[in-house]
DNA sequence: GCCTCACATGGTAGCGCTACCATTTGTCTG
DNA sequence: CAGACAAATGGTAGCGCTACCATGTGAGGC
């Protein structure tokens, strides 16, 4: 006779202890705790009596393996650091804090391969749904992303192409009304400078070259930018990069509003006059634009508002009712401000 | 008769079919992904190829469920946007991110009881190991860290009496050396803002205030705090009290980069001086410290290190060698610069 | 040649939960 | 009052994996 194996779990109590000591069976508790509606009120009051009692708490690693679907929510971003990921996150937190849904969250650190790793990783726990950032996905994490089997949210960006649901808004459009507006503000050689260039940022240069094709004032001499993270630091190193190349420059379209105080702090200590001699605008609008001295002319994003509209979409996907809107553009808004303010 | 129930995993392949495929028992190919060592170079060869084909990714359920002990850990952090909170985090995935471990991030919004709520959440994963901000849990939270059968570890902070291991740094002696720099400065009326007040923030101003007391010049009224989350924005407002309060401010520190970056933009709008009628010191210093105009003296931390720290610490205990010193301390460094040097 | 022992491999029995189906009970229809 | 049917509850059989033990094999010691 084989003894049974001593309790892995540590002594945790299990859905039998629950059922024994309600005197119900572990169906009946399973289903109690997952849709209460179908099990009796006075049921339910004993059954909930000995959860609490015995500090039961279920044990998902046995729910998913039962149920073949993790209460899980894949969430993929490029970096944990950038102010803007992190606020997306923040959004998806957020809404599900209150929520059975717990979340994994994959660092793919630019890199489509690490992506298509991580799906693989992730599709593997067959999670309740994915969220993703960005639109350029591999061939390959495209097909794992169409083949997971649960509603997946790209993030960030809108296009035309959705492999399931999207929201975002356009970085072309932003990068164009930010060029727009120092144009419109009477700057004429106006720069770009980016680091990092991932693919949005790459966007938001098209906006900007396309805007200054528009007025014939484009020049790829105008343009600076690096492949190196962005940082405020870097953001001054590249402004003087740019002003070397081109020492007429008399405005900038920063790829991200780290890289705008950059310039804006290499302005001040060059003695610069900001919006005089230069007009500088950012991309995202953190906090900080407003209050710096001069404040920075800036294009707001709904970051938050992105994780916490995806988590919708999901949710009722999840639900059943798949939202009738799959494209979801959030739009942005230019904040004008003192530093294009001549 | 009963047929088999329709494969609930959507037709992934599972341990037996690579088995089958390559002829061999379903604990032998588990065997090989787990402890190759233990299988010979031939079968390991033949399992592997059959893995490959058919796209094998072991799901993580039931392999937590079968062994009472997921591949995860769990992180618990007051926020997710905090860049203090986000540079640890990115430690602890960078040096995770080739380990068989996920990463389960839970947001505690600086509140014991949802930090409570959430571990009693991870416990029940059985997770390989515990990474907790901070050393101010509550009398439930501290029970279930002691109870959770894993290795735990403390960070941000140390302090005498750890659940487990702790890697950080004294947030006292950070706040005293700040305030004592000010004083070597030749500042006197030194303030002190503060936003959050988080317990790490309450051990600063405690540091300030001993650096104050010793030299005989602490005034009550110096003390500028709010419970509200720090920002920029924020930071220009409480000076702006601070100045209202003590208008003959002549030193402030800050407790956190965002607060000293606003502080300064305010100087630089109110035309006021900055280092020579007002000296600012920072917290954490972040990338942009060194950069601004003037650039802003602050206590650098190793944030980053703290992840990585701890994910080492963690990795050593699983494996059996639980390292000789428990307590790691960090340090922290003072940079000194254009905002103090008067 | 027998015994011991390490090494390689496999079979069986769960881990804790839920899908599926069966059973029981009560209620409503005609 | 039989029949139909919904609601409430339970039993059984896995989900995909690994712990535990058993078995087989060859090397080495005496």
């Amino acid at each position: 006779m084989t003894r049974p194996r001593s309790r892995r779990g540590g002594g945790r109590p299990t859905i039998a202890d629950v059922a024994r000591k309600a005197g119900v069976g572990a169906i009946t508790v399973s289903r109690a705790l997952r849709e209460p509606g179908r099990v009796s009120e006075d049921l339910r009051r004993q059954i909930q009596a000995a959860v609490d009692e015995l500090g039961y708490v279920p044990d998902p690693n046995a729910r998913a393996l039962a149920s073949a679907r993790a209460e899980v929510f894949g969430v993929l971003v490029p970096s944990l650091t950038n102010n803007v990921f992190a606020e997306v996150v923040r959004g998806i937190y957020d809404s599900l804090s209150d929520s059975p849904f717990r979340i994994q969250i994959g660092n793919t650190h630019y890199s489509g391969l690490e992506e298509e790793r991580l799906l693989q990783v992730f599709g593997s726990q067959r999670p309740a749904a994915l969220i993703v950032a960005g639109i350029d996905q591999t061939p390959g994490a495209r097909r794992l992303l169409e083949n997971a089997g649960c509603p997946v949210v790209q993030v960030m960006e809108t296009g035309p192409d959705p492999v399931d649901m999207m929201v975002g808004f356009s970085h072309f459009d932003g990068g164009r009304t930010a060029a727009e507006h120092l144009l419109e503000a009477g700057y004429r050689k106006i720069g770009f400078i980016g680091a990092r260039m991932d693919p949005r940022s790459q966007r938001r240069l098209a906006g900007y070259r396309a805007a200054m094709e528009a007025a014939g004032l484009f020049d790829p001499r105008l343009i600076t930018t690096t492949p190196v993270p962005s940082s405020v630091s870097l953001g001054r190193e590249l402004f003087r990069d740019a002003l070397a190349k081109m020492p007429t420059l008399d405005g900038v379209f920063c790829n991200n509003d780290d890289i705008a105080l950059g310039v804006l702090f290499e302005c001040r200590r060059a003695s610069i006059d900001v919006p005089k001699q230069i007009g500088i605008v950012g991309f995202n609008d953190l906090d900080m634009m407003q209050v710096s001295f001069p404040s920075i002319t800036s294009v707001r994003t709904h970051r938050y508002e992105i994780g916490t509209r995806a988590v919708a979409m999901a949710l009722s996907a999840i639900a059943g009712n798949r939202p009738e809107q799959r494209i979801v553009d959030l739009g942005f808004e230019l904040k004008r401000r003192e530093s294009t303010a001549r």
